[in-house]
This record gives C-alpha cells, sequence and structure tokens, in this order.
DNA sequence: CATGAATGAGGATTCATTCAT
DNA sequence: CATGAATGAATCCTCATTCAT
C-alpha cells in the first residue's frame, strides 16, 4: 500500500523517491478534483495544475485517466480497509467491532471529505467508468460487517433470522447515504457521536418503541 | 403528467398523440442507455438509436444531452413519487404506510430496472451533470419518509430519541442500498418480500436478539 | 423577369396567382432576413416565418437557399436596371444621364433600404455563396455608366484621357459606398440631392479648387 | 504590432518565437482560405491543412473561427494603416498626401490579393459575423482621407464646398472598387500607376473636359 | 398546393494523449 | 524525469432539405 512505501522512502533512491511523492502528489490532486468535477467533467490539466506538475507528467505515473481512478479507489480505499480491518481485529465483542466500524468509517468520511465524494459518487459508476472493474477492496470492506454479523449470531447476540448478505448491505447504505448527507447538509447540525450512535441505534434495536421495557419495570 | 397523457390519447389530435409518444420513446430509451452506459459514457446517437429516431428528432423534443437526463429524473422519479403518495395518503397507521414504502419502492426497483440503475448512480452525481440542479423531486421522496416517522413519534410507536432526518437518510440509504445490489446479485436469490421483510425488521426492530431471551432464561 | 409575370398576372387562373403572390412574398422576406443577417447566418425558418408561411413551402418556389438569393440578385436588381434603363434611354445628354443614374440610384437604395443591404455585401460575395454567379444584371447595371461616359467622349464633355473601363468602376465604386454608409449613419444629416450634388461634383470637376476661374473673374 | 515581433524574433526564446511563427503561419492561412471560399464556407480544417497544422493547435492561438477573422482584420489592416499613417505623416502637402495613399492602398491589395479580397469581402458583412464589432482599424484608415482633404481644404488647394464626410467615402469606394475589379479582371491590362493617376485625376479634376469652358466663356 | 415533423450530413470544438525538446 | 505544445479522434448540435399527411 502505498502510505507504507512513504514510510519507507529512506530506503529508496532519491530519484525514485521524488517519483513516489509526485505519484501521491497527484492522487491527492485528482481525489480533490474529482471530488469537486466528477469523474468526466474533472480535465486532466486540472489535476495536473492541482498537482502543480505538467499533464504529461501525470502519464509518467498513470497509463490514462481511467487508471487515475482506479488507483484512487484502490489505495485511498485500501487505506481505510486497511486501517479498519486492523482496528477491529484486535476485538472480539461484536458489538465493539460494528461500533468501530461505524466510527471509523465516519470519521474517514469526515477528515477527507474530498475522499468521501468520489467514493460515495464515482465508485458508484465505477463499473461504467472503468470496464469490468470489480471493487474487490471495496467488496472486502462491505464483507467486513457480514462477518461482524454472522459471529453476533454465533454468540448470540445477533438474531438468527436476519440475513447477513442483506443486512450487510442494509448497515452500508444507511451509514453511507447519512455520512454523504452529512457531509452536506447535516454536518453542522450534529457530531461524529451523534450520528454514530444514532446509527447503532438503528440497527441494534430499531426505531420502534420498545413495549418490554414496560413490563420489565413492573 | 406524462403517464396520464397516454391514458388520455385518443382524445388528443393525432398530431399531438405522435409528439407524445416522440417524446416518451425518447425518455424510455434514454432511461435504457443510460442505465446501460452512463450518462457521460451514452452518446446522442446512442439514444437515437434505440429510440428509432435521427439524431436531430431528440433537439426537437429536449434542448440538450443533459435536459434529456434532467428530464428523466424529473418525470420518471415524479411518477414514482406520486403514485407512492397516492398510495400512503390513503393509511393512517405509520407502521403500514412504512410498509408501503418499501414495497412500493421495491417494486419501483424491480419493475423499470434501468431507471432504477439511472436513479442510484446518475442522480447522485447530477448536481455534477446539471449545475445547480436541485432535485426537489427526490428531496420530496425521502421526506415521506421522515413524515412517517415523525406521525409514528406522535403516535407513540416510535422512540422519541429518534432522530427522523437521520433515520430518513439511513432508512432510504438501507432501501436503496439493498435494492441496488440486489438488481445486481442478489435478485435471484431472494424475493421482493423477503427483501421487504429484513428491511422492515431492521428498523423497527433492529438486528439484536429480543431481550425477552433475558426473562425467558430466568 | 419575374416583375412583368405579375403585371400579367390576370391572365392567369388564380391559383397560380396566388402562387406568384406567395413567390414573391418570400423574395421580400428574404430580402429583409438577408439585410438583418445575412445569407449565412438567416435560416431557411427565419424567411418562412417572415413571409408566414411554412418551411417547406419555400421549397415549392425556390429549389434551395443559393436559390433564393439568386432570384433576389436577378430579380430585384433586374427591376432597378430595368427602371434606371428606361428612363435614361429617353435622355441624349450624357451629363443629364448621369444625373439621372445617380438619382435613381440614391433613391432605389433609400426607398428598399434592406435591398440595398443585401446588393452592398452579399451580392460581393455572390460568387463563394454560388459558385459560377455571373452577376450578368449587375455588370449591365455598371456598363450604363460606362457606355454614358463613352457618349460624352464623343460628344467632347468627358475628357479623352478618361478610361471608361476603370473610370465606371470608379464611379460607381464612390456611388455605392456613399449610399453604403448613408444608408447606416450619413442618412440623417443629409438628403437625396445633397448627396447627388456632391457625387456629380466629384466626378465632374474633382474636389481642387477651380484656378481657371480665378483668372476669368478678373 | 505582429509585423514587429518577426522583425525581432530572433531576440526571442526560441520557443516563443516557434509559437509567433504558427500564430502568424495560421493568419495566413486563414487569409488564403478566407479570400478562397469566404468565411462561412471555409472550414477550421481548411485552414488547418492551408497552415499544415493539426486543428486543434488553431484553438491554441485562437478562441474559435471569428476571432480568426477578427485577427485578420485587426492585425492584417493594422499593419496597412501603420504603414500608410507613417508615409504620410512625412509630407505636409495635402497633394502628395492623396497620391501616397492611392499608391499605398493600391500596392497592398496588389501585394496580398487574398488579403485584399478578404478587406473588400469579409469586411463589409463582419457586423453580421462579429455581434457587435466595429472595425475601428478600417474607420481610422478611411478617416485618413477626410483629414487629408480637410487639410487640403484650409490650405485652399481643395474646394470648400466639398463635404469631407461624402468625399472620403465617395474616394475610399472608387479605390476599393477599383482595385477589387483591378485584381479580378483589370490587373492584365493597367499597371499600378496607370489606375493611380486615373483615379487622382477623378479627385482632382473630375472627368469634364476643363479648359474649353474657359476659353468658351471668354 | 401547404404543412412542419423528421431527417442526417456536416463541422466547430474539446481534450486525452503523445513526443520532441 | 519533466515539460507543454501539438495532435486528431470523437461528438454534440444545427439546419437545409424531404415527404407523409
Amino acid at each position: 500500500m502505498f502510505s507504507d512505501f512513504s514510510l519507507f522512502g529512506f530506503e529508496q533512491p532519491f530519484s525514485k523517491m521524488k517519483a513516489e511523492n509526485k505519484h501521491s502528489k497527484i492522487i491527492s490532486a485528482a481525489v480533490k478534483v474529482f471530488a469537486k468535477k466528477g469523474f468526466f467533467t474533472a480535465r486532466i490539466s486540472d489535476i495536473a495544475k492541482e498537482a502543480k506538475v505538467a499533464d504529461g507528467t501525470i502519464y509518467l505515473y498513470f497509463n490514462n485517466k481511467y487508471d487515475i481512478l482506479l488507483s484512487v479507489f484502490e489505495e485511498e480505499i485500501g487505506k481505510i480497509v486497511k486501517k479498519t480491518v486492523n482496528l477491529i481485529e484486535k476485538e472480539s465483542d461484536p458489538q465493539i467491532m460494528l461500533e468501530i466500524f461505524i466510527a471509523q468509517h465516519l470519521l474517514a468520511m469526515k477528515k477527507n471529505k474530498n475522499l468521501a465524494e468520489v467514493i460515495q459518487i464515482e465508485l458508484r459508476q465505477s463499473n461504467k467508468v472503468i470496464k469490468n472493474y470489480r471493487n474487490n477492496k471495496f467488496t472486502e470492506y462491505i464483507g467486513i460487517i457480514g462477518e461482524i454479523i454472522e459471529k453476533g449470531q454465533k454468540t448470540g447476540v445477533y438474531r438468527d433470522d436476519v440475513n447477513p448478505e442483506i443486512a450487510k448491505r442494509a448497515f452500508f447504505g444507511a451509514l453511507d447515504e447519512v455520512s454523504r448527507v452529512w457531509n452536506v447538509s447535516l454536518e453542522t447540525h450534529y457530531t461524529v457521536e451523534e450520528i454514530s450512535s444514532q446509527i447503532i441505534q438503528f440497527f441494534l434495536s430499531g426505531i420502534s418503541s420498545p413495549p418490554l421495557q414496560v413490563s420489565g419495570k413492573s
């Protein structure tokens, strides 16, 4: 993964390192430009200007425009997946794992709004942009949710009649849409914690008023 | 609305009817082509060929390519919104209203998969495609969910600590993502009813195992 | 010539006459539209709208767009040439003939400013618009001036060292440019008579102060 | 002005010079193509082919097709105006100034027949081609004639009853029409000197046989 | 004859990509 | 490696012309 390379940059010859810097500079610029304009409306010259390199330089690091988008997906989403996997692996309680996932996702989206925009919008149409592109990283990411649910079902904290395949999609869809709108208009009103607790509540307990507590109180 | 005209087409002079037919023929063709290729990759000539008209004919009914997409949004989403509003208005129980909404949405997405694709993918990037475009129809559609939740909170069936603003987004996001993937890969495995009941369960009761078991253990 | 047909319109069946009316209606409309927009920027639909006929109707009277312009040239310029020739033929004094020519031209340009515009601008580029088009009518028109000058040279009123070929062009060029600008900006300041007398003065006596008159006065 | 740059091209860095060369190469090609086909019938690809560049290259130097024509007017007419002004400023005798103007104009038209064609034909319709375009350079050019005439009137060599506004137009019109036809058909018959002397004669002395009237009066 | 909806050829323009410097 | 001028394929859109009614 790319961010790792930079950690070991000192092991590489200077010229190579410079090149790597330029690679990531272009990726960052592309994220910014794609977020603002969308893939198709974005111009190579826009990305070049943002990255402060010449148009032609981009083609020393990427094969074509599609390759830039693909790299954004693979590398940037890869980072999030990796980080999330690392944090979750240390835990064993499905409840906490789910909470970590939500918090991680919301924080990542909040931290890099441009990347959020690209993931939420460009990733959806990626198979039309890049023919036969399979978002393995992304599938892997959503798969984490499925695994947590399955684990929870085994340990008995989650219902057996819940379909993990559908649930993981519903869960991610809710999280994605909330964070999408959050970035656009909800932001000023709600904190990560509020959003996070609401989502967790929805998924764990639903929105129905709990009638059982009444009997419990008696 | 457009669909209405076609019902009363026999009341109109022939020339008018012909024109209306061509308008909707182009819209249908556009939905199909946009679904397959995406807005930017779609060519006017693709739409023309699909609609079995000449390229130039399209410009007798639409100002430009963007106008076609906009018309798809306004007219087709408008139809769904109208139909959903009609059905829900007749009900007063929030629970049933929500069930109707889900069923309606899934059926609409299943019925016209191409339109589903366009809504799920092109609508998201619409503000980048059509500058300053506000999806009023779409906002209205999601607003329905918010109103149902608020109503349920007043009648006491839904918790008061649920934020309708966030909940409506989470709810729609879940529904949208599930129907999206459903159209792509889950379809063969699950029926509308299964998906529908799962979504309702998530939202009403959550995925947690019911706490009744606790009292049962005692 | 077309204008001739209209003189004998009563000899034709009514339906034909109606058609002739439409022909001239289109010509008039074309003159107006060509004057305002120029041949290339003018649209067939503009002419149709101006003539209050359908686009397709134009093609019942003209082969194509170029044919309309050609007809404007042939018919409208033809009228002016014919009228001018008629008036001049009655005269024998070159001086008066020249005065009539100038007056006729200026009056014609003043009377139909749109036609003036078309002649002054579109006629110049006519051989680029209509391949191999020879403005015979126009050549004939300018030829009148040449003939007058030659006649004047024979009767001794005009110098023998004047080249009629060059002179007729210089004369027409002066008249054309003055009437062109006159229509645009000089109009409010000068009458036909003023312009006319200035042009005659230039050509007959030049702009030099007459040194001979000084000795003649003594 | 552009022509100056080329004179000092060797003082500029190579890359800059190259660009300037391409700019003027396109201008020259455009003059040639516009002269042959006229602005509207000319194709960008024609100009590109003539300039031996790719179609797209033209848009590195000009905003659009209209901008090319505008540049031709401004730069090329500018050159002629500048050269004429320079030569005339050194003189004080209106008679000689007028002779220089005629000679300069005819030589310029003879030297670059394509430019002559463009000025004589495209400039006339320029306000229809380029909306709100004001030929300031051209107005300036014709203004020179007016100033010469006014000067001559002050020094008494030209009549006071001559209207400079009308006279400058008549003069330019004559010169323009003669040089226009000269380029087309008179060329083989007459030299610059012949044309020049004829025009001067017309304007200074007119075409009337003068001295006889004096003797006739005595 | 008249209409005007439909046609589709044609062209200006854009922009990803290349390559000489 | 880096540049950015040059390329030219690709496409939206216009509008003269046709033809079914």
